[in-house]
RNA sequence: GGCUCCAUCGUCUAAUGGCUAGGACGCUAGAUUUUCACUCUGGCAAUAGGGGUUCGAUUCCCCUUGGAGCUGCCA
Protein backbone atom coordinates (compact mmCIF):
# COMPACT_ATOMS: atom_id res chain seq x y z
CA UNK A 1 0.00 0.00 0.00
CA UNK A 2 1.16 3.55 -0.65
CA UNK A 3 2.60 4.88 2.50
CA UNK A 4 0.70 8.20 2.19
CA UNK A 5 -2.42 6.60 2.18
CA UNK A 6 -1.88 4.04 4.56
CA UNK A 7 -3.99 4.20 7.50
CA UNK A 8 -2.03 4.85 10.65
CA UNK A 9 -3.69 5.37 13.94
CA UNK A 10 -2.80 5.95 17.75
CA UNK A 11 -3.22 6.62 20.71
CA UNK A 12 -1.20 8.94 22.74
CA UNK A 13 -2.00 8.30 26.68
CA UNK A 14 0.41 10.20 29.24
CA UNK A 15 1.99 8.15 31.77
CA UNK A 16 0.61 10.29 34.97
CA UNK A 17 -1.10 6.88 35.65
CA UNK A 18 -2.74 3.35 35.57
CA UNK A 19 -4.28 2.51 32.21
CA UNK A 20 -7.94 3.98 32.38
CA UNK A 21 -10.61 2.19 31.03
CA UNK A 22 -11.46 5.30 28.98
CA UNK A 23 -7.92 5.00 27.68
CA UNK A 24 -8.53 1.67 27.16
CA UNK A 25 -11.45 1.51 25.04
CA UNK A 26 -9.80 4.36 23.05
CA UNK A 27 -7.17 1.97 22.16
CA UNK A 28 -9.29 -1.04 21.57
CA UNK A 29 -11.40 1.42 19.07
CA UNK A 30 -8.17 2.75 17.22
CA UNK A 31 -6.76 -0.77 17.28
CA UNK A 32 -9.91 -2.45 15.68
CA UNK A 33 -10.17 0.38 13.08
CA UNK A 34 -6.74 -0.16 12.11
CA UNK A 35 -7.19 -3.94 11.98
CA UNK A 36 -10.41 -3.96 9.95
CA UNK A 37 -8.59 -1.49 7.51
CA UNK A 38 -5.31 -3.29 7.34
CA UNK A 39 -2.87 0.31 8.86
CA UNK A 40 -1.18 0.22 12.07
CA UNK A 41 -1.90 0.92 15.09
CA UNK A 42 0.97 3.09 17.05
CA UNK A 43 1.87 3.79 20.89
CA UNK A 44 3.21 7.12 21.77
CA UNK A 45 3.74 8.03 25.41
CA UNK A 46 2.69 12.11 25.87
CA UNK A 47 5.76 12.65 28.80
CA UNK A 48 5.80 16.52 28.17
CA UNK A 49 4.22 16.78 31.40
CA UNK A 50 7.83 15.94 33.18
CA UNK A 51 6.79 16.72 36.25
CA UNK A 52 3.73 13.71 36.62
CA UNK A 53 5.16 11.51 34.03
CA UNK A 54 6.99 8.13 35.12
CA UNK A 55 8.57 5.31 33.74
CA UNK A 56 6.21 3.09 35.95
CA UNK A 57 2.95 4.48 34.57
CA UNK A 58 4.31 3.80 31.29
CA UNK A 59 4.76 0.50 31.65
CA UNK A 60 2.32 0.24 33.95
CA UNK A 61 -0.16 1.57 30.54
CA UNK A 62 1.44 -1.14 28.13
CA UNK A 63 1.05 -3.94 30.98
CA UNK A 64 -3.04 -3.02 30.74
CA UNK A 65 -3.36 -3.15 26.90
CA UNK A 66 -1.28 -6.22 27.08
CA UNK A 67 -3.42 -7.87 29.24
CA UNK A 68 -6.34 -6.64 27.19
CA UNK A 69 -5.07 -8.57 24.23
CA UNK A 70 -4.66 -4.98 22.15
CA UNK A 71 -1.56 -4.91 20.34
CA UNK A 72 0.35 -2.48 18.47
CA UNK A 73 3.02 -2.31 15.54
CA UNK A 74 4.84 0.79 16.90
CA UNK A 75 5.60 2.13 20.57
CA UNK A 76 7.72 2.99 22.61
CA UNK A 77 8.25 -0.91 23.64
CA UNK A 78 9.08 -2.01 20.20
CA UNK A 79 10.09 0.99 18.62
CA UNK A 80 9.62 1.51 14.57
CA UNK A 81 10.37 2.90 11.18
CA UNK A 82 9.51 6.89 13.24
CA UNK A 83 10.72 5.81 16.45
CA UNK A 84 11.13 7.55 18.79
CA UNK A 85 8.07 6.85 20.19
CA UNK A 86 7.86 8.76 23.67
CA UNK A 87 7.20 12.53 23.44
CA UNK A 88 9.97 14.33 25.63
CA UNK A 89 12.88 12.11 23.02
CA UNK A 90 11.58 13.75 20.37
CA UNK A 91 12.02 17.76 21.65
CA UNK A 92 14.17 18.42 18.76
CA UNK A 93 11.54 18.72 16.62
CA UNK A 94 9.34 20.33 18.10
CA UNK A 95 12.05 22.71 18.80
CA UNK A 96 12.07 23.26 15.09
CA UNK A 97 8.56 23.81 14.72
CA UNK A 98 8.14 26.52 17.44
CA UNK A 99 11.35 28.17 15.79
CA UNK A 100 9.59 27.70 12.32
CA UNK A 101 6.92 29.50 13.75
CA UNK A 102 8.28 32.42 15.45
CA UNK A 103 10.76 33.07 12.29
CA UNK A 104 7.29 33.38 9.88
CA UNK A 105 5.81 35.80 12.79
CA UNK A 106 2.80 33.09 13.20
CA UNK A 107 4.32 32.61 16.82
CA UNK A 108 5.56 35.26 19.24
CA UNK A 109 6.93 35.58 22.79
CA UNK A 110 5.28 37.23 25.65
CA UNK A 111 5.75 37.50 29.11
CA UNK A 112 2.09 38.45 30.44
CA UNK A 113 1.35 36.36 33.70
CA UNK A 114 -0.53 33.33 32.97
CA UNK A 115 -4.66 33.60 33.79
CA UNK A 116 -4.22 37.47 33.33
CA UNK A 117 -5.56 37.11 29.89
CA UNK A 118 -8.87 35.02 30.88
CA UNK A 119 -12.34 36.84 32.02
CA UNK A 120 -14.21 39.92 30.01
CA UNK A 121 -14.69 39.69 26.70
CA UNK A 122 -11.55 38.53 25.29
CA UNK A 123 -10.41 39.64 22.08
CA UNK A 124 -9.17 37.53 19.06
CA UNK A 125 -5.49 38.31 20.54
CA UNK A 126 -6.51 38.17 24.18
CA UNK A 127 -2.24 38.98 24.79
CA UNK A 128 -2.51 42.79 24.49
CA UNK A 129 0.81 43.51 26.75
CA UNK A 130 3.79 45.94 25.62
CA UNK A 131 5.52 41.92 26.22
CA UNK A 132 5.60 40.80 22.56
CA UNK A 133 8.99 40.81 21.04
CA UNK A 134 10.65 39.38 24.21
CA UNK A 135 13.24 37.15 23.94
CA UNK A 136 11.46 35.39 26.79
CA UNK A 137 8.58 34.40 28.14
CA UNK A 138 6.16 31.87 26.35
CA UNK A 139 5.59 31.12 22.92
CA UNK A 140 1.70 32.33 21.47
CA UNK A 141 0.59 31.55 18.14
CA UNK A 142 -1.10 34.27 16.73
CA UNK A 143 -5.48 33.30 16.10
CA UNK A 144 -7.17 35.28 13.76
CA UNK A 145 -11.31 35.71 14.17
CA UNK A 146 -12.20 32.86 11.63
CA UNK A 147 -14.67 30.78 11.57
CA UNK A 148 -12.97 26.75 11.71
CA UNK A 149 -14.92 23.43 10.78
CA UNK A 150 -13.50 20.13 9.77
CA UNK A 151 -15.54 16.92 9.69
CA UNK A 152 -15.86 14.49 12.35
CA UNK A 153 -15.99 11.13 10.88
CA UNK A 154 -18.65 10.28 13.89
CA UNK A 155 -20.62 13.33 13.90
CA UNK A 156 -20.45 15.32 10.46
CA UNK A 157 -19.70 19.03 10.96
CA UNK A 158 -18.11 20.58 13.62
CA UNK A 159 -17.85 24.43 13.30
CA UNK A 160 -16.31 26.65 15.94
CA UNK A 161 -15.58 30.38 15.89
CA UNK A 162 -11.73 31.09 17.11
CA UNK A 163 -13.13 34.20 18.66
CA UNK A 164 -14.97 31.50 21.43
CA UNK A 165 -11.57 30.26 22.88
CA UNK A 166 -9.13 32.45 24.55
CA UNK A 167 -7.08 33.92 21.40
CA UNK A 168 -4.07 33.25 21.14
CA UNK A 169 -2.65 30.15 22.91
CA UNK A 170 0.23 28.89 24.38
CA UNK A 171 2.02 26.45 22.60
CA UNK A 172 5.82 26.17 24.31
CA UNK A 173 6.99 27.53 27.54
CA UNK A 174 10.27 28.13 25.96
CA UNK A 175 11.93 26.55 22.69
CA UNK A 176 12.64 23.58 24.48
CA UNK A 177 10.04 23.17 26.42
CA UNK A 178 7.14 21.94 24.12
CA UNK A 179 3.53 21.75 25.48
CA UNK A 180 0.42 19.74 24.56
CA UNK A 181 -0.99 21.44 21.49
CA UNK A 182 1.98 21.54 19.36
CA UNK A 183 3.75 18.47 20.58
CA UNK A 184 0.58 16.16 19.62
CA UNK A 185 0.30 18.32 16.30
CA UNK A 186 4.08 17.21 15.84
CA UNK A 187 4.03 14.39 16.16
CA UNK A 188 1.17 13.14 14.03
CA UNK A 189 2.96 14.56 11.35
CA UNK A 190 6.22 13.30 11.83
CA UNK A 191 4.43 9.62 12.48
CA UNK A 192 2.25 10.16 9.46
CA UNK A 193 -1.10 9.81 11.41
CA UNK A 194 -4.42 9.53 9.26
CA UNK A 195 -6.98 9.22 11.54
CA UNK A 196 -6.87 10.47 14.85
CA UNK A 197 -9.77 8.55 17.01
CA UNK A 198 -10.16 9.97 20.58
CA UNK A 199 -12.07 10.86 23.16
CA UNK A 200 -15.04 13.72 22.77
CA UNK A 201 -13.11 15.76 25.57
CA UNK A 202 -10.18 16.87 22.62
CA UNK A 203 -13.42 17.84 20.83
CA UNK A 204 -11.91 21.70 20.83
CA UNK A 205 -8.59 20.89 21.22
CA UNK A 206 -9.00 19.98 17.66
CA UNK A 207 -9.25 23.29 16.32
CA UNK A 208 -6.48 24.61 18.43
CA UNK A 209 -4.69 21.37 16.57
CA UNK A 210 -5.83 22.05 13.09
CA UNK A 211 -5.04 25.87 14.03
CA UNK A 212 -1.30 24.89 14.23
CA UNK A 213 -1.37 22.42 11.45
CA UNK A 214 -2.29 24.74 8.77
CA UNK A 215 0.26 27.21 10.54
CA UNK A 216 2.87 24.82 10.28
CA UNK A 217 2.09 23.82 6.81
CA UNK A 218 1.35 20.04 7.76
CA UNK A 219 -1.55 18.17 6.09
CA UNK A 220 -4.79 17.41 8.37
CA UNK A 221 -5.67 13.74 9.33
CA UNK A 222 -9.31 12.80 9.70
CA UNK A 223 -10.76 13.18 13.14
CA UNK A 224 -13.25 10.77 14.71
CA UNK A 225 -14.10 11.73 18.33
CA UNK A 226 -15.92 8.77 20.44
CA UNK A 227 -18.31 9.50 23.18
CA UNK A 228 -17.18 9.91 26.73
CA UNK A 229 -17.36 6.60 28.92
CA UNK A 230 -19.54 8.11 32.02
CA UNK A 231 -19.95 7.33 35.51
CA UNK A 232 -23.26 6.43 37.49
CA UNK A 233 -23.65 10.34 37.53
CA UNK A 234 -23.25 10.68 34.08
CA UNK A 235 -20.13 12.46 34.24
CA UNK A 236 -17.25 11.82 32.69
CA UNK A 237 -15.51 8.51 34.30
CA UNK A 238 -12.44 9.50 36.33
CA UNK A 239 -10.91 8.34 39.28
CA UNK A 240 -13.26 9.97 41.60
CA UNK A 241 -15.85 7.88 40.14
CA UNK A 242 -14.55 4.97 40.93
CA UNK A 243 -12.15 1.97 39.91
CA UNK A 244 -10.93 3.12 36.55
CA UNK A 245 -7.61 0.83 36.41
CA UNK A 246 -8.04 -1.68 34.11
CA UNK A 247 -5.22 -3.98 35.82
CA UNK A 248 -7.74 -3.21 38.82
CA UNK A 249 -10.35 -5.03 37.14
CA UNK A 250 -8.19 -8.40 36.52
CA UNK A 251 -7.60 -8.77 40.00
CA UNK A 252 -11.41 -8.50 40.41
CA UNK A 253 -11.85 -11.55 38.67
CA UNK A 254 -12.92 -10.08 35.01
CA UNK A 255 -10.77 -12.18 31.84
CA UNK A 256 -9.96 -9.80 30.11
CA UNK A 257 -11.77 -11.03 26.94
CA UNK A 258 -14.86 -10.05 28.93
CA UNK A 259 -13.30 -6.84 29.26
CA UNK A 260 -12.54 -6.55 25.96
CA UNK A 261 -16.07 -7.29 24.33
CA UNK A 262 -17.67 -5.42 26.90
CA UNK A 263 -15.89 -1.99 26.42
CA UNK A 264 -16.64 -2.52 22.67
CA UNK A 265 -19.83 -2.85 22.54
CA UNK A 266 -20.18 0.07 25.01
CA UNK A 267 -20.71 2.97 21.86
CA UNK A 268 -20.62 0.47 19.02
CA UNK A 269 -22.77 -2.01 18.15
CA UNK A 270 -23.18 -3.64 14.40
CA UNK A 271 -26.44 -3.07 14.25
CA UNK A 272 -28.04 -6.20 14.93
CA UNK A 273 -28.79 -8.52 18.17
CA UNK A 274 -25.11 -9.51 18.69
CA UNK A 275 -23.37 -9.15 21.72
CA UNK A 276 -20.66 -11.79 22.24
CA UNK A 277 -17.27 -11.00 19.89
CA UNK A 278 -14.19 -12.78 19.82
CA UNK A 279 -11.10 -9.92 19.48
CA UNK A 280 -10.55 -11.50 15.83
CA UNK A 281 -14.43 -10.66 14.86
CA UNK A 282 -14.41 -7.17 16.61
CA UNK A 283 -11.80 -6.11 13.99
CA UNK A 284 -13.42 -7.87 11.43
CA UNK A 285 -17.03 -5.90 11.70
CA UNK A 286 -15.63 -2.99 13.25
CA UNK A 287 -16.51 0.66 11.56
CA UNK A 288 -16.40 3.96 13.20
CA UNK A 289 -20.05 4.79 11.43
CA UNK A 290 -21.62 2.54 13.67
CA UNK A 291 -19.97 4.44 17.01
CA UNK A 292 -22.78 6.31 19.08
CA UNK A 293 -22.52 9.78 19.49
CA UNK A 294 -23.84 9.81 23.22
CA UNK A 295 -21.92 8.94 25.97
CA UNK A 296 -22.59 5.45 28.23
CA UNK A 297 -22.62 4.68 31.47
CA UNK A 298 -19.54 2.44 32.12
CA UNK A 299 -21.37 -0.01 35.09
CA UNK A 300 -20.28 -3.45 36.44
CA UNK A 301 -23.96 -5.14 35.76
CA UNK A 302 -23.29 -6.06 32.03
CA UNK A 303 -19.64 -6.41 32.79
CA UNK A 304 -19.87 -9.07 35.63
CA UNK A 305 -22.96 -10.69 33.31
CA UNK A 306 -20.43 -11.08 30.20
CA UNK A 307 -17.63 -12.10 32.49
CA UNK A 308 -20.04 -15.20 33.79
CA UNK A 309 -20.28 -16.44 30.69
CA UNK A 310 -16.90 -16.26 29.42
CA UNK A 311 -15.74 -17.96 32.56
CA UNK A 312 -17.99 -20.67 31.92
CA UNK A 313 -16.63 -21.04 28.59
CA UNK A 314 -12.91 -21.21 29.86
CA UNK A 315 -10.66 -24.34 28.84
CA UNK A 316 -9.68 -26.16 32.11
CA UNK A 317 -6.01 -25.51 31.61
CA UNK A 318 -7.23 -20.90 31.41
CA UNK A 319 -9.61 -21.82 34.01
CA UNK A 320 -7.13 -23.18 36.49
CA UNK A 321 -4.50 -20.36 35.22
CA UNK A 322 -7.49 -17.70 35.94
CA UNK A 323 -8.17 -19.84 40.16
CA UNK A 324 -4.53 -19.46 40.53
CA UNK A 325 -4.23 -16.05 39.68
CA UNK A 326 -6.11 -15.60 42.44
CA UNK A 327 -5.49 -17.53 44.98
CA UNK A 328 -1.62 -16.49 44.41
CA UNK A 329 -2.38 -12.89 44.69
CA UNK A 330 -4.25 -13.70 47.91
CA UNK A 331 -1.45 -15.42 49.17
CA UNK A 332 -3.47 -18.88 49.46
CA UNK A 333 -0.86 -22.00 49.23
CA UNK A 334 -2.60 -24.10 47.02
CA UNK A 335 -2.06 -27.60 48.08
CA UNK A 336 -3.88 -29.80 44.95
CA UNK A 337 -4.53 -27.98 41.29
CA UNK A 338 -6.40 -30.55 40.46
CA UNK A 339 -9.09 -30.44 43.10
CA UNK A 340 -8.98 -26.68 42.63
CA UNK A 341 -10.06 -26.97 39.02
CA UNK A 342 -12.45 -29.31 39.94
CA UNK A 343 -13.74 -26.93 42.59
CA UNK A 344 -14.17 -24.15 40.20
CA UNK A 345 -15.75 -26.62 37.72
CA UNK A 346 -17.87 -26.96 40.42
CA UNK A 347 -18.54 -22.94 41.08
CA UNK A 348 -18.73 -21.82 37.70
CA UNK A 349 -22.30 -21.53 37.25
CA UNK A 350 -22.32 -19.44 40.95
CA UNK A 351 -19.17 -17.05 40.14
CA UNK A 352 -22.14 -14.60 39.69
CA UNK A 353 -23.40 -14.93 42.99
CA UNK A 354 -20.41 -13.83 44.90
CA UNK A 355 -18.81 -10.34 45.40
CA UNK A 356 -16.67 -10.18 42.45
CA UNK A 357 -15.14 -6.58 43.82
CA UNK A 358 -13.83 -8.72 46.81
CA UNK A 359 -13.18 -11.68 44.90
CA UNK A 360 -14.74 -14.08 48.05
CA UNK A 361 -14.83 -16.99 45.85
CA UNK A 362 -11.80 -18.27 47.24
CA UNK A 363 -12.87 -18.13 50.60
CA UNK A 364 -16.24 -19.66 49.68
CA UNK A 365 -13.91 -22.49 48.20
CA UNK A 366 -12.25 -23.42 50.77
CA UNK A 367 -13.55 -26.27 51.26
CA UNK A 368 -12.06 -28.09 47.86
CA UNK A 369 -8.42 -28.43 49.85
CA UNK A 370 -6.84 -31.10 50.84
CA UNK A 371 -7.74 -31.83 54.81
CA UNK A 372 -9.20 -28.74 55.53
CA UNK A 373 -12.16 -29.25 58.16
CA UNK A 374 -15.16 -26.46 58.57
CA UNK A 375 -15.92 -24.99 61.71
CA UNK A 376 -19.78 -26.36 61.78
CA UNK A 377 -22.69 -25.17 63.47
CA UNK A 378 -24.88 -27.61 65.33
CA UNK A 379 -27.85 -25.76 65.14
CA UNK A 380 -26.98 -25.50 61.24
CA UNK A 381 -26.09 -28.73 60.80
CA UNK A 382 -30.35 -29.85 61.28
CA UNK A 383 -32.51 -29.42 58.56
CA UNK A 384 -35.39 -27.63 58.55
CA UNK A 385 -38.34 -29.52 60.69
CA UNK A 386 -35.49 -32.35 61.24
CA UNK A 387 -34.21 -33.10 64.71
CA UNK A 388 -30.32 -33.18 66.02
CA UNK A 389 -31.26 -36.86 67.19
CA UNK A 390 -32.66 -38.08 64.05
CA UNK A 391 -29.54 -35.92 61.92
CA UNK A 392 -26.89 -37.19 64.22
CA UNK A 393 -28.94 -41.33 63.05
CA UNK A 394 -28.88 -40.34 59.21
CA UNK A 395 -25.20 -39.34 59.38
CA UNK A 396 -24.11 -42.14 60.89
CA UNK A 397 -25.96 -44.08 58.46
CA UNK A 398 -24.46 -42.01 55.25
CA UNK A 399 -21.09 -42.74 56.53
CA UNK A 400 -21.36 -46.29 56.88
CA UNK A 401 -22.87 -46.13 53.22
CA UNK A 402 -20.41 -43.91 52.39
CA UNK A 403 -18.01 -46.24 53.49
CA UNK A 404 -18.94 -48.95 51.37
CA UNK A 405 -18.33 -47.33 47.91
CA UNK A 406 -15.19 -47.49 46.72
CA UNK A 407 -12.49 -44.35 46.45
CA UNK A 408 -12.77 -44.68 42.72
CA UNK A 409 -16.21 -44.55 42.54
CA UNK A 410 -16.33 -41.47 44.02
CA UNK A 411 -17.91 -39.30 41.06
CA UNK A 412 -20.84 -36.82 41.13
CA UNK A 413 -22.74 -39.29 38.85
CA UNK A 414 -22.46 -42.79 40.79
CA UNK A 415 -22.91 -41.07 44.03
CA UNK A 416 -26.11 -39.15 43.38
CA UNK A 417 -27.69 -42.48 41.58
CA UNK A 418 -26.83 -44.11 44.55
CA UNK A 419 -27.40 -42.27 47.56
CA UNK A 420 -30.07 -40.55 46.25
CA UNK A 421 -31.60 -44.14 45.65
CA UNK A 422 -30.74 -45.21 49.53
CA UNK A 423 -32.84 -42.02 50.24
CA UNK A 424 -35.54 -42.93 49.00
CA UNK A 425 -35.57 -46.48 49.62
CA UNK A 426 -35.17 -45.95 53.26
CA UNK A 427 -37.63 -43.40 53.21
CA UNK A 428 -35.47 -40.91 54.99
CA UNK A 429 -36.60 -37.02 53.37
CA UNK A 430 -33.85 -35.86 50.47
CA UNK A 431 -33.60 -32.49 52.32
CA UNK A 432 -33.19 -34.52 56.05
CA UNK A 433 -30.43 -36.04 54.24
CA UNK A 434 -28.55 -33.97 51.87
CA UNK A 435 -28.84 -30.55 53.77
CA UNK A 436 -26.61 -32.29 56.63
CA UNK A 437 -24.03 -34.08 54.43
CA UNK A 438 -23.37 -30.75 52.10
CA UNK A 439 -23.47 -28.49 54.97
CA UNK A 440 -21.04 -30.82 56.97
CA UNK A 441 -18.79 -31.26 54.12
CA UNK A 442 -18.82 -26.99 53.82
CA UNK A 443 -19.46 -25.49 56.47
CA UNK A 444 -21.64 -23.32 54.27
CA UNK A 445 -25.48 -22.68 54.22
CA UNK A 446 -24.50 -22.39 50.52
CA UNK A 447 -22.53 -23.97 48.44
CA UNK A 448 -22.39 -26.71 45.31
CA UNK A 449 -24.35 -29.55 45.93
CA UNK A 450 -23.43 -32.56 47.75
CA UNK A 451 -22.25 -34.69 45.49
CA UNK A 452 -20.07 -32.47 43.58
CA UNK A 453 -18.38 -31.77 46.74
CA UNK A 454 -18.09 -35.15 47.51
CA UNK A 455 -16.84 -36.05 43.97
CA UNK A 456 -14.04 -33.32 44.27
CA UNK A 457 -12.63 -33.82 47.89
CA UNK A 458 -12.86 -37.87 47.35
CA UNK A 459 -13.74 -40.26 49.89
CA UNK A 460 -11.01 -40.00 52.85
CA UNK A 461 -12.16 -36.08 53.49
CA UNK A 462 -15.69 -36.69 52.88
CA UNK A 463 -15.77 -39.45 55.55
CA UNK A 464 -13.74 -37.13 57.90
CA UNK A 465 -15.82 -34.36 57.31
CA UNK A 466 -19.16 -35.97 57.97
CA UNK A 467 -17.33 -37.95 61.00
CA UNK A 468 -16.73 -34.42 62.52
CA UNK A 469 -19.82 -33.54 62.16
CA UNK A 470 -21.73 -36.65 63.72
CA UNK A 471 -19.20 -36.16 67.17
CA UNK A 472 -20.49 -32.67 67.75
CA UNK A 473 -23.98 -33.13 67.14
C1' G B 1 -21.22 32.77 31.84
C1' G B 2 -19.22 31.49 26.65
C1' C B 3 -18.43 27.67 22.98
C1' U B 4 -19.50 22.69 21.42
C1' C B 5 -21.66 17.97 21.52
C1' C B 6 -25.66 14.79 22.78
C1' A B 7 -31.05 12.86 23.75
C1' U B 8 -35.24 5.16 22.54
C1' C B 9 -36.95 0.77 28.69
C1' G B 10 -33.15 1.81 35.15
C1' U B 11 -28.47 0.52 31.96
C1' C B 12 -26.07 -0.87 27.00
C1' U B 13 -28.56 -0.60 22.56
C1' A B 14 -31.72 -2.22 17.57
C1' A B 15 -35.21 -0.23 14.31
C1' U B 16 -31.80 5.52 9.59
C1' G B 17 -40.08 7.48 7.00
C1' G B 18 -43.96 2.22 7.05
C1' C B 19 -45.99 -4.40 11.53
C1' U B 20 -48.32 -4.69 18.58
C1' A B 21 -40.76 0.03 19.02
C1' G B 22 -36.84 -5.60 19.09
C1' G B 23 -32.59 -7.70 22.02
C1' A B 24 -29.30 -7.97 26.22
C1' C B 25 -28.19 -6.79 31.48
C1' G B 26 -31.03 -5.73 35.65
C1' C B 27 -35.74 -6.26 38.13
C1' U B 28 -39.96 -9.46 38.84
C1' A B 29 -43.51 -13.98 38.81
C1' G B 30 -43.43 -19.12 38.16
C1' A B 31 -41.17 -24.07 37.03
C1' U B 32 -37.08 -27.15 38.77
C1' U B 33 -34.68 -28.04 43.48
C1' U B 34 -31.29 -30.52 49.59
C1' U B 35 -29.17 -24.54 50.08
C1' C B 36 -27.53 -20.53 47.20
C1' A B 37 -26.83 -20.34 42.31
C1' C B 38 -27.48 -22.26 37.37
C1' U B 39 -31.24 -23.45 33.71
C1' C B 40 -36.24 -22.91 31.52
C1' U B 41 -40.93 -20.13 30.94
C1' G B 42 -43.77 -15.57 31.61
C1' G B 43 -44.03 -10.30 33.04
C1' C B 44 -42.87 -4.99 34.07
C1' A B 45 -40.23 -1.25 31.64
C1' A B 46 -38.56 3.66 26.61
C1' U B 47 -39.01 7.07 21.70
C1' A B 48 -37.96 14.23 27.06
C1' G B 49 -41.88 18.22 25.59
C1' G B 50 -43.95 21.32 21.72
C1' G B 51 -44.29 22.70 16.78
C1' G B 52 -43.64 21.63 11.72
C1' U B 53 -42.51 18.45 6.71
C1' U B 54 -45.27 13.99 5.13
C1' C B 55 -50.44 9.63 3.38
C1' G B 56 -47.32 8.20 7.50
C1' A B 57 -42.57 9.93 11.92
C1' U B 58 -38.13 6.98 16.97
C1' U B 59 -36.17 8.34 12.20
C1' C B 60 -35.97 14.82 8.64
C1' C B 61 -36.28 20.43 10.26
C1' C B 62 -37.13 24.25 14.21
C1' C B 63 -37.90 25.69 19.33
C1' U B 64 -37.91 24.40 24.46
C1' U B 65 -36.07 21.37 28.23
C1' G B 66 -32.50 18.20 30.06
C1' G B 67 -27.55 16.05 30.27
C1' A B 68 -22.41 16.22 29.12
C1' G B 69 -17.63 18.13 27.50
C1' C B 70 -14.34 22.13 26.88
C1' U B 71 -13.19 26.91 28.55
C1' G B 72 -4.51 26.04 31.97
C1' C B 73 2.22 28.23 30.98
C1' C B 74 -2.12 19.57 32.29
C1' A B 75 -2.62 16.02 28.69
Amino acid sequence: MNKETAIRVRIAPSPTGNLHVGTARAALYNELFAKHKNGSFIIRIEDTDKARSTPEYEQAILDGLRWLGISWSEGPDIGGEYAPYRQSERAGEHAKAVQQLLDAGKAYRCTCPPKEMTGGEVSVHACDCDNKGNTTGVIRLKVTPELISFTDIIRGEIKVHTNSFGGDFVIARDISDPLFHLAVVCDDEAMKISHVIRGEDHLHNTIKHILLQRALGYTQPMYAHLPLLLDEQRKKLSKRSGETNILAFRDMGFLPQAMLNYLALLGWNNGDDREYYTHKELASAFTLDRVQKSGAIFSLGKLSAMNKKYLSELSDADLLAWGLYHYNKKNILVNSETRLLYALKTELGRFASYDIEGIDLCEAMNWHDTGWMPELDTQKIVWKKSTPEATKDILKKLIAVLETIPDDSFTKPFLEENIMNWIDANAMGRGDTLWPMRYSLTGREQSPGPFEIASVIGKEDTLHRLTFAHGIL
